[in-house]
DNA sequence: GCTTTGACGTATG
DNA sequence: TCATACGCCAAAG
């Protein structure tokens, strides 16, 4: 059925889908992307929990300091290193410049349209 | 129906 | 850079 909360989780997934590849963005960022400003664990907790089947970046995402969200170490963290750097992205102890592959405003306007 | 938990964020010191 | 506090809210127990 129709529920604003199914409806929130289809924005949060097709923000995730529109990042392109070997750039990286924040959970905040996603967030409100999606319509949901300051809901940035919303968009943590979908990403523990994508439906079966369901292929998205999920990698693309971290938080908002560039540090990959999950414990160093972890089979997760070093897939997500891994996926990462396999499409140009450089991670340095766990981080990520976003000053270099985080969405600027130009870019972000150009892929997802800015509000007028 | 209340409490705890969580792949978070910003502010403050 | 690290620690603490508070806001946020859906899901699980």
């Amino acid at each position: 059925m129709h529920s604003a909360i199914d409806d929130a989780h289809a924005r949060v997934y097709a923000a995730i889908a529109a990042i392109p590849r070997g750039r990286v963005a924040s959970y905040g960022a996603i967030a409100a992307r999606a319509g949901l400003p300051g809901r940035a664990r919303l968009v943590g907790r979908l990403l523990g929990e994508v439906p079966e089947g369901m292929v998205l970046p999920w990698y693309r995402v971290l938080r908002a300091s560039g540090h990959i969200a999950m414990p160093p170490g972890s089979r997760g963290f070093r897939e997500q290193c891994w996926l990462l750097r396999a499409e140009g992205v450089e991670v340095k102890n766990g981080r990520v410049a976003l000053s270099a592959f985080g969405l600027d405003a130009d870019l972000d306007r150009a892929l997802w349209g800015a509000p007028d």
